[in-house]
DNA sequence: ATAAAAATGGAATAAAAATTCCATTAATCG
DNA sequence: CGATTAATGGAATTTTTATTCCATTTTTAT
């Protein structure tokens, strides 16, 4: 009974919806107008809460999916399902298979990053905790001195950060690790650290961390996950996931995280010293 | 079966997660990183999907709920699915809400800055020409060995790039002005040069790209118009404009333009090494 | 090195959900 | 108004999904 123009998107889905609930019995108009209010609830929802929600049989709920041309309730709720949570075919096997069909140019691997990118920061908005994110900026704008500390991956984030303080004259070091000199030695009681370390953790960043934390200093984490070892060291931790293409990872909402906490604390420094 | 402790909201539930996945065994920490990562996808999937997702049994998966506090898998994605729709209304609603707390407070700015990245990242999509990229590539999969310079806004992008190629074993050196040393010694004739600068240019990695340039070796700009004087000395010029928000300008597109630069770049020197 | 405990994989079972079927009711048309 | 068709409700069935159980492996402690 599969109908071959089943909608494939929401915007696909709206438009069918318009289309035939023009003429539609009684029970049926119900669910279609239950489905256009609570669009959201159809990927999480049972047959038997979405007809009890539109005041029907489970079975008239079914004739309807049909009728919007799906072969049943599953179906349609998989469309919702797919387009709700992000694409379910990883990165990894998508990349394959543009490998095997001979299209890894240049130009598409950067429309999977470009995918990516734009991914990881729908992600971030929607992930990052406000409560964590202002915390962090008070801790940090009243800072005497900010060390700042990430190696391998972490490094462009943490020299982005330094290249921002600098500019907004704000007193802050980078540990580069440069001349293997021991950093421990320019941290004062009382400075703030913001580490940013992701899998597999670096170790450096994340002793001196705990080196910190141990004199009773504040450290603010940029991590990947909430299960992060700079958790166990009991950092203000800010977690931003991104979405990987294959076995790599750009950095977008990483920055953006850290751009953000910059000048947030730049415009905190500001406001306090007037 | 059920524990008393069972998280009740998405904070909760990340501390517990984070508190109990220190001293967990292999597979269940799996579970709690994948879980970690793909919190979103908890909502709209079976204990058979996100179990393979983690590389796990089901049953392993099963044992994973039970040590969070719920009685079993189902009462977890309850929860999620409670939770589902304040956390998904569509993109836009959610900037309103991280701009709605206040005009200049920190999540407001992510806002921005997340709005502005995904423009920016739009904007490089649609206007980088395959076929300069394609050039670029050839041209570095081609070095014997890559400089990468690059110094303040630009520095993160180099870093980065000189990550990715450690990575992917490939000759590069990152010219990071450490030491105030002449960097024009390392630069052999034949060697690829990457350089990357912004307004207001930096005067040394123009010198440097065009005593390459003197030498007859390739230079691939990663620069932001196409009047950047990196143009006058004939590099093969990558052009990306990021967006800005106020004075400050995030490297969203930039980072998503080096690393699918540098990842091609492999792919092309492994598929040459075969 | 050995015994005890913990962790794991996979199949078996139970529970829940989707789907179909058909008797009954309501609407339409001559 | 009666006959025909469409719509509906609810129970029966099938399919999918969650959960448990236990034999086997791995780890830990002695």
């Amino acid at each position: 009974m599969t109908d071959q123009t089943a909608p494939v998107s929401l915007e696909e889905f709206n438009h069918r919806l318009a289309e035939i609930s023009e003429a539609m019995p009684k029970r049926l108009r119900q669910c279609a107008e239950f489905v256009a209010q609570n669009t959201d609830r159809i990927a999480v929802s049972t047959v038997a809460e979405l007809s009890a929600g539109a005041g029907v049989q489970p079975s008239a709920f079914m004739r309807f999916c049909q009728l919007l041309g799906f072969s049943g309730f599953s179906e349609m709720q998989k469309m919702f399902r797919e387009t709700y949570a992000q694409k379910w075919p990883d990165y990894a096997t998508r990349l394959e298979n543009l490998r095997a069909s001979g299209a890894d140019s240049p130009s598409a691997l950067l429309a999977e990053f470009v995918e990516a990118g734009r991914l990881s920061l729908e992600n971030l908005a929607s992930s990052i905790d406000a409560g964590s994110l202002e915390e962090a900026v008070d801790v940090l704008a009243a800072a005497p001195m900010i060390h700042i500390v990430g190696f391998r991956r972490a490094f462009p984030v943490a020299s982005y950060l330094s290249y921002a303080f600098e500019k907004m004259d704000i007193p802050a070091v980078l540990h580069d690790g440069v001349g293997k000199l021991n950093p421990r030695h320019a941290i004062r009681k009382g400075d703030v650290m913001i580490a940013i370390t992701f899998a597999p953790y670096s170790q450096e960043t994340i002793d001196l961390a705990a080196y910190a934390r141990g004199l009773g200093n504040p450290v603010v984490a940029i991590t990947d996950t909430m299960t992060s070892p700079l958790r166990r060291i009991d950092a203000l931790t800010l977690a931003v996931s991104e979405v990987d293409v294959g076995a790599f990872r750009a950095l977008s909402a990483t920055l953006s995280l850290a751009i953000s906490l910059a000048v947030a604390i730049g415009a905190k420094r500001d406001q306090a010293a007037q």
